[in-house]
DNA sequence: TCGTATTGTTAACGTCGTTAATTCATAGAT
DNA sequence: ATCTATGAATTAACGACGTTAACAATACGA
């Protein structure tokens, strides 16, 4: 009777083996060093093994993407939202960014590789309620008149894409490429201040 | 007497084959399929030839960046300012997007590739020279007091981070993957308005 | 005890970037 | 005209990759 739970147990413990090894080579070495052989050799059994848990590498690498939004999503909910809803969208927006800088290996796979969304058939849940955070912070700004009137759709995914770029390039080019001497240290928080500026109502009052 | 020259315009002959072919792969299939051998079989000659004019498949890679920097530069410098500086920056907003979107697998690697910037050395000179005209313009915009006074450098790095990060997630993320269907189409220009309005000087004109 | 899943392995295929060894053509020297 | 050195180009291979077919071993249900 336990036995089928027994094996499912065990069978699991594998696959978790195969996540965390992955996940430790993916974080600390980059994508390029996540080969199957790799992981493989972490967790000491045969490659094929890995086969038997994940249809193929991208499966595995997505399942480790997955975990990410989760944990990307649960920062965004840990943050009680504050009385002035921008403050709220500036809390998100320095949440999100230091997520990104933090799992940089982690981040470019999250939003910055092609090959994911060409597998993957549908987006993360967890990432589209994610952005749903987001989208409820601009709705609730500009119900607040402290954002101007518009489209809160547009609006997040202005506000969103505009971080982004910060954090992708930051994570991207090495400093010396950098025009003229290094990207600013205050970049991501400027881009998030301008971001909402942007979006303020007639008079600035912040 | 030459016979050196003809040797040396052979010589250069066969490398633009090589880029073109390379090129010609890369715009319409994509980096992985930008192999020697693909490369190789298609200017009928055999992979190894391809190591005596570039030292491996980064440096090909990187020379043809390097022309796609040049052609962003052009672009740039296309475009005479405007008499307003706000305009100008506007202008160069939408072609840097348009440049993106048009060659999307050119600007994954220009700005989207870790790789790239771990094996060259420094930063192309056109990629300089383009950042340097955007930031002409921010500093155009603050003197005649249609921006707020502020550091053109980081003002530029904001601006530049903003509208990539538009067309990167655009060039990257399949329509089913973006929260709620889909991009909005007018995102990247609202991205570059949103960017300026950010910037601008107290009373808004515009 | 005998099948039968389940779980794992070994060995291989085809592809990749890259390189050592070799052939080939040709320009200059005798 | 023949020989030699130099540069270009090729063949064949190495090691690493993702992946899979074929097979071995284990342990459960009958």
């Amino acid at each position: 009777m336990g036995i089928t739970e027994r094996r499912e147990r065990e069978r699991e413990e594998v696959r978790t083996k195969i996540l965390d090894a992955a996940r430790e080579l993916f974080a600390t070495e980059g994508y390029e060093k996540v080969t199957m052989r790799r992981i493989a050799d972490a967790i000491e059994y045969s490659p094929t093994t890995i086969y038997h848990h994940f249809e193929d590498k991208d499966d595995l690498v997505n399942a480790l993407c997955e975990d990410d939004f989760a944990q990307l999503l649960a920062l965004f909910k840990g943050q009680l939202p504050p009385d002035d809803p921008v403050e709220w969208i500036r809390v998100l927006g320095r949440s999100y960014c230091r997520f990104g800088l933090e799992n940089p290996n982690h981040y470019r796979f999250m939003f910055m590789t092609r090959a994911k969304f060409e597998k993957v058939p549908e987006a993360s849940r967890s990432g589209q309620d994610s952005f749903a955070v987001l989208k409820m912070a601009v709705e609730a700004a500009i119900a607040a008149g402290r954002f101007r009137p518009g489209d809160p759709q547009l609006m997040a995914q202005v506000l969103w894409s505009s971080i982004h770029g910060a954090v992708a390039l930051l994570i991207t080019m090495q400093p010396e490429h950098w025009p003229h001497g290094g990207a600013s240290p205050d970049l991501v928080d400027e881009a998030v201040e301008n971001g909402i500026r942007g979006f303020l109502a007639a008079p600035r009052k912040d």
